[in-house]
DNA sequence: TTGAGTATAATTGTATACAATAATACATAG
DNA sequence: CTATGTATTATTGTATACAATTATACTCAA
């Protein structure tokens, strides 16, 4: 028999919910309300209302007395999101360096030998995935609560717009190239380097997302 | 009759232990069970779970399978916050002096008196509450809705230190000389001038918070 | 036809009931 | 006295019941 994990339904109501707010499936503007969502996903209110509070706390939704209006992401919202990743990030990328030991260079080569194995397929999906493996591993690496805590929500709500970036083929290389450089910064200990560039690779990345911002909305 | 905002049970129970922990009611390591809580707070287990969603959102709490185990501020938390607050307040300050109004011009104006006035006074209370409001208005000021909701929690969980910090006499009156430098830049729509301001006061700050964490844990 | 008033629906807030699981304590056999 | 197995308790996860509020619709009088 097969181990099962017991993720509550609340957990998985939250991921689920999150995850359309961000990719867009609720819309901004969309009215949620608790017994649509139980029809929906045939679970109970009780866990509904605990994901919901928790999507209010991560601002993605707002009360609305009548139902939770979604919010989503707005353009400023992006901005400002990519303007803290710059500064944040590079923090997280610093303390990285500083903590890096044999097992994350290991998991940090493998990153980078599978970033570039999907380049070279045109594989999209599989190199955003090695895209948000690269940030995750390098905040869980930071060894920091907050920061953690601070960036992967922050990272998580530019899905939809990093996923039409890197559909554009020179964006797609410089990120792989950039992803490298950070990489190798950080494996060799050089703590100043890697967040220089990872602020710099946020910077060239917000560039790229707001320019899909105003495209796809 | 007075007018009775109905602010919900839920909001409530996550305020008080919300606050509770940050000032450390609930100490690090405390376990938090549900029961404990409906017999405490006099509430049932709905509204008292909800809030804990929300603590756990905010990474105040963390399931640990008998019980929420409470996971307060550490020293490295403080660091974290004091460094994203350098970075990200600037930028709150920036945009408020961008987008300033004459209401809030009186209002800045307000605070600034205020302050004065506790501070002559020795009021370490009530000064501390216009440095809430100082904040508070900035990040409202500022009318970007992810600086805002990244800012307040940071802030409100460094409250314990801030208290600590503002006692000491010396700190006392930089702390107000440097709001009232923000005040007047942002009152000028200097933007840059409040942006560093700003920044070189939350790095100020941050020395202060650490002394009195080493001091008071 | 329109307006007021009332009944009805929809919706959320809160409490409780029930189920499942894990921890604890206790009793009994060796 | 110790170890094991079982009963009990504590705790959470989920569903449902009930209350309160607000929006909607409908009826009947003018």
């Amino acid at each position: 028999m097969a181990e099962f994990k017991s993720v509550s339904l609340a957990d998985q109501v939250f991921e689920k919910l999150e995850n359309d707010i961000i990719v867009g499936v609720y819309p901004r503007g969309e009215i949620l309300t608790e017994l649509k969502l139980v029809e929906q996903l045939g679970v109970s209110r009780t866990p509904i209302r605990e994901a919901l509070r928790r999507l209010e706390q991560e601002r993605l939704i707002k009360d609305s007395g009548k139902g939770s209006v979604v919010l989503g992401i707005t353009l400023e919202d992006l901005e400002d999101i990519m303007n803290i990743r710059e500064h944040v990030e590079g923090l997280a990328a610093y303390y990285a360096a500083l903590n890096v030991d044999e097992d994350d260079r290991a998991t940090l080569k493998q990153i980078c030998d599978l970033q570039d194995f999907y380049y070279e397929k045109h594989d999209i999906d599989n190199l955003q995935k090695m895209d948000d493996q690269f940030h995750d591993k390098l905040y869980e690496m930071s060894h920091r609560t907050v920061l953690h805590d601070t960036l992967l929500p922050l990272h998580r709500k530019t899905m939809r717009y990093r996923k039409a970036a890197i559909k554009n083929d020179e964006r797609q290389r410089s990120s792989v190239t950039e992803h490298k450089q950070i990489i190798l910064a950080i494996m060799g200990g050089e703590a100043e380097t890697a967040q220089k560039l990872m602020s710099d690779h946020i910077r060239n990345a917000k560039v790229h997302m707001i320019e899909r911002f105003v495209e796809i909305g």
